[in-house]
DNA sequence: ACCTGAACACCGTTCAAGT
DNA sequence: ACCTGAACACCGTTCAAGT
């Protein structure tokens, strides 16, 4: 029972991750809990295990849970993908934005409901927003136009994520008593059409709306005379 | 010690709620307490306790805290004004249904994430589902377009919601760090109007280019020859 | 039928202690 | 500096018991 020579390291961590704890082994390792067992399926002493360290240890790289969720959030706005200036015309670029903004939805559907849910004003965020206006100063808005869209182009950003997690994910607190269609007629034909399978489509649909529609209030915005969409 | 003759009631309700613990009597205190303390702060023990009971005596009533936050968001959900047929032009029904949709947020803000984040399928969110359903046939909508727009009306109507919520209410769960806007001059210049304040006229700005743009499909549908806005 | 009380298996977090 | 172990004040929920 004493301390045998060779004994073999009483730590196993599930991930590939060895050596001292670190921010980013922390992190990845939260993600994919998250992803695996949901938001509520993350605690500390879970993820510490999962670390092979007792949970305490945690609490030397992040001061609370909260702050840990935070740098997560931090971790999934860095896979929005934001292609620079030159290679794309403004509206292009916003498509793309909101494009992989909703990606993260997809590829985690448990924890983008903090992106959705918590405020957030941290730098990685701030040069998200920064992305947006740019595009939309680029294509003629001033700092008033381009806060009416910068809300609009984020309310179809969040909507169609939370959207992507609502109807793929079955609710885990309440089993799915399915209402009767017979009532709801009209829900009973658009069934077939608001399935999953669809709702690539139906996104890219809205997102053509919502950028016609930008493309549209540019045109007034510069008088009708001079009107060039092409460039945007 | 022993039983007085006019001892006063031991259970004490901070709501006006007496008499046998019900079904409502629970409801509006849990969303009561929601709306105080947010979303974590309510708990079968204090829940039970607020309403002078013993927090096992809530799951002779429901099942489970999950089952009983269904419960909570099928009240919300009853808040949603429905103007009946005959009263509006169906585009205005629409628009009276996502206005009031967002006024939950606004009032509640904390319970409002149960709407946005879980999926749900019971009656009352299918009335409200034929009711849209119902209004963008009238506006003559086939099914196939129907189910897209109504897609686009809830990523506007949850997005706009959750807006509302994640500027007005600071994180508790993590102190505001905001980033210098020395390094972020388009978020400078946007901010001012950005702010809470200007929140409805940017929300009413987005609704009527949603309904415009639903307007416009709505004539490309009939063909150009005998488009009738007037009467949506 | 409706509620209580004790118990179980969990939480996040504090704090003193180890190396 | 980095981690442990025990402890505190909470959770949701089960189960047997009371009336």
């Amino acid at each position: 029972m004493g301390s045998t020579p060779d004994a073999l390291p009483s730590r196993r961590r599930t991930d590939a991750v060895r050596g001292p704890l670190s921010r980013e082994a922390i992190l990845s390792t939260a993600l994919s809990q998250i992803d695996a067992n949901g938001l509520d399926g993350l605690s500390m002493r879970k993820l510490g295990a999962a670390l092979g360290v007792e949970a305490m240890a945690l609490y030397h790289h992040f001061p609370s849970k909260g702050e840990l969720l935070g740098a997560v959030m931090e971790r999934l706005l860095a896979e929005v993908s934001l292609p620079p200036r030159g290679l794309l015309p403004p509206l292009e670029r916003l498509r793309c934005f909101v494009r992989s903004y909703r990606q993260i939805a997809v590829r985690h559907p448990h924890a983008f409901v903090l992106l959705a849910v918590r405020r957030f004003s941290t730098v990685a965020a701030f040069e998200v927003y920064e992305y947006v206006l740019d595009a939309l100063a680029e294509a003629g808005f001033d700092a008033v136009q381009s806060a009416r869209l910068f809300r609009l182009i984020g309310y179809y950003a969040s909507g169609a994520g939370l959207a992507e997690i609502a109807n793929r994910a079955p609710d885990p607190h309440r089993p799915d008593t399915f209402p009767s269609l017979q009532r709801f007629p009209r829900v009973a034909a658009a069934a077939r059409y608001l399935r999953a399978g669809n709702q690539d489509a139906v996104f890219e649909f809205g997102l053509d709306v919502l950028l016609d529609e930008i493309r549209r209030q540019a045109r007034v915005g510069k008088g009708a005379r001079n009107a060039g969409p092409a460039e945007l």
